[in-house]
DNA sequence: TCTGAACGCGTGACCATGTCACATACAGGC
DNA sequence: GCCTGTATGTGACATGGTCACGCGTTCAGA
């Protein structure tokens, strides 16, 4: 089956559907780096599956997740390449097995020209993470550390059952990984959380949600 | 003269540009508020001249400069609205008075389709300032107050003269006005800066300007 | 001209968070 | 069982945000 059914690409035109049909999809191994820093924009990328996480990274080695690119979506950092001539500025890791079509940039730009559905899924795409982005910097701007990190629990939660380690929840929440260990300790104690090696159980859902909900004026 | 000769629209073909001309600029005075958040969007904005402030603000009242409209450019919030259906996140406020053009959504969506030049002057801008949102993370998540600061006072500097109140500054930054009270104030007995009311003049620039592009590794 | 209110600024106390330097505990290969 | 790398816990400290003031200036209106 042809990729171009996968991808919410929406409606497109034979000709494009062909277009994009040429493109083969390349497998990409979880933990293996798309682009990093400074690099030059290769062609405007689409996730098939898996999910690839967009990071920044200070100077001191911390990092906050940019945003996560689900099946589907468009990784829009190599979009601001191709359209401004900037290089990234993000890093983008596989955070898990990922298969991704890789859309050169003359096909892109052409695409673009030509394909009114095409542009509205970069459009939109564009639209949603600038969205995205405006939410992070409120969260890092505004919100307190205890708010963000029930956040991201909630968002990685799976059957009550978070998988990642501190230093993984540091990064999604940009934040320092002792500061998790002891905003957790805090939860646990509280009773909201049980932690263990590399994971985390939700005990008190409820009190997390209203926690990642809190706008700060606590 | 027509305003479309002033805008950074790029060539355009002539029905184009009758057609833009056919929208009448509007004066807006000097700390009117364009837009808040929850909004709808009205339609696509272009300033011609003057500046408008875009800020993020916190549930606490603190606030933060998400990105300044200069002549030519557009105000990309506006936009989202447009492509994405969402609400402004942000609240636009006329820094100076300003002159703008307001392009009505069915105008500015059949330009977007029609009209490639108009097409990549909106998707310029939008690249642009998704580098910008990106860097004010950076900038939030891993610069320190004190280069952040000096970064402030220099792009608001004329003639080593910043006319700004602490309160505009700490919202320029994203920080609290306290804050920016005792940096100015080190600043002061560092010899680099001299404040007064409502003023600050600049005493060592190149001081300033390495602070700037300090990287946080001190 | 006086006066009260709004504004701009300085400051001390305190809390939240980030940073640094460790110690400890566990897992998996040998 | 022993090493080595990884995950975590923790104390001490620096920075920055918040709160609660006080003090001087400006300015409109009585």
């Amino acid at each position: 089956m042809a990729w171009t059914d996968h991808a919410a690409l929406g409606d497109l035109p034979e000709r494009a559907r062909r277009l994009l049909d040429s493109v083969h999809p390349v497998d990409v191994p979880a933990g293996s780096v798309l682009f990093r820093p400074g690099e030059a924009a290769q062609g405007f990328v689409v996730v098939l599956s898996g999910r690839i996480d967009v990071f920044l990274t200070g100077p001191n080695g911390r990092e906050i997740l940019l945003y996560s690119v689900a099946p589907g979506q468009s990784c829009i950092q190599t979009t601001l390449g191709l359209l401004g001539e900037e290089d990234y500025a993000g890093e983008a890791v596989a955070a898990t097995a990922c298969h991704v079509a890789l859309i050169p940039k003359g096909m892109f730009l052409s695409l673009m020209d030509d394909v009114p559905g095409f542009r509205g899924f970069v459009f939109t795409a564009f639209a949603t993470r600038m969205q995205n982005m405006m939410h992070l910097l409120e969260m890092v701007a505004f919100q307190k550390i205890e708010c963000r990190l029930a956040g991201a629990l909630l968002e990685l939660e799976e059957d009550g059952l978070v998988m990642a380690t501190q230093a993984v929840l540091a990064a999604r929440i940009g934040s320092a990984r002792e500061v998790v260990s002891r905003r957790l300790d805090h939860f646990t104690r509280q009773g909201w959380v049980e932690t263990d090696r590399g994971q985390v159980r939700i005990r008190d859902r409820a009190t997390l949600q209203r926690l990642a909900e809190m706008d700060g004026t606590d």
